[in-house]
DNA sequence: ATAGGTGCAAACAGTTTGCATGTAT
DNA sequence: ATACATGCAAACTGTTTGCACCTAT
């Protein structure tokens, strides 16, 4: 009765697969080069449009990362955070909450009376490992010598 | 010897103003509508041009809160968090920041092993004040009766 | 008088949509 | 066979820019 919800195409796959493989949360244009690697001559509207579709079936999540615009990530992990890295610009999954991590409810602390908190988003900024390590002097004689 | 770098004009008092009467971040839009009462015929473009010029001496600084873009507020606060209803779109300060609310440096916790944070954006999502009395049941009582 | 500011409209970038064609089912 | 998916290009939205006119200095 139900007709099918989901068509499996090659373009989906490869988008799909370029989620995998990322193993971070990827904006639009990482995914459509990524997912060129697989279907070549893929489109940008379709890219949008199977990420919308991919988030109606709860495949993906949103993330709108300030200053990066939204990424996207596979969902159904647990309640995380994110880090953008200000030199590569690419955005990664960090494990645990900072509320969790020194006892509950510490965010609510910061509200103003009468104020009612229904969820928080923290992103934190710098050098992922990859450019911390390319840019910090000591490391070079690892990288040169 | 130095020339003039800003102008006082009407406009630009408007937006000044509309930032010292709203007292939380204001989107281009907001500064805008409430730019108007003072300066009627305000266009959009100015007042983009005017935030630049404001953000470029320093008097505004921008904040990009998820789901609703770039907002903008009087610059010079020691560091603060935001908090974005969810009913009414408003953004508003938050005093003081998670990270020293339960001793220092509990977000480096988080991190994976070689990066390195240079900072940090905290939104809290919900109902303001206003929005969670207008929404809550029990409080129609005082309201109403 | 003149450099800088303003308003309008055109230009742009990012995202969405209409339509004819292609393809999984 | 048919409904859904794709690619292209046009449409839209939010932001920026070019240009002629205006105004604080």
């Amino acid at each position: 009765m139900k007709s099918v919800a989901e068509r499996d195409t090659r373009q989906r796959r490869a988008i799909r697969a370029a989620f995998e493989r990322a193993g971070r949360p990827l904006s639009t244009d990482e995914v459509l080069a990524a997912a060129k690697h697989d279907s070549a001559g893929l489109g940008l509207a379709t890219v949008y449009r199977s990420i919308r579709t991919l988030l109606e079936d709860g495949w993906l999540t949103a993330v709108d990362v300030p200053g990066k615009g939204a990424v996207y990530e596979i969902a159904g992990k647990e309640h995380h955070h994110h880090f953008s890295c200000t030199a590569c610009l690419r955005v990664y999954e960090l494990d645990g909450c900072v509320a969790t991590t020194r006892g509950r409810g510490s965010l609510s602390l910061l509200l103003p009376r009468g104020f009612r908190a229904s969820g928080h988003e923290v992103t934190i900024y710098g050098s992922c490992a990859d450019c911390a390590r390319a840019s910090r002097p000591s490391a070079l004689s690892k990288t040169t010598a």
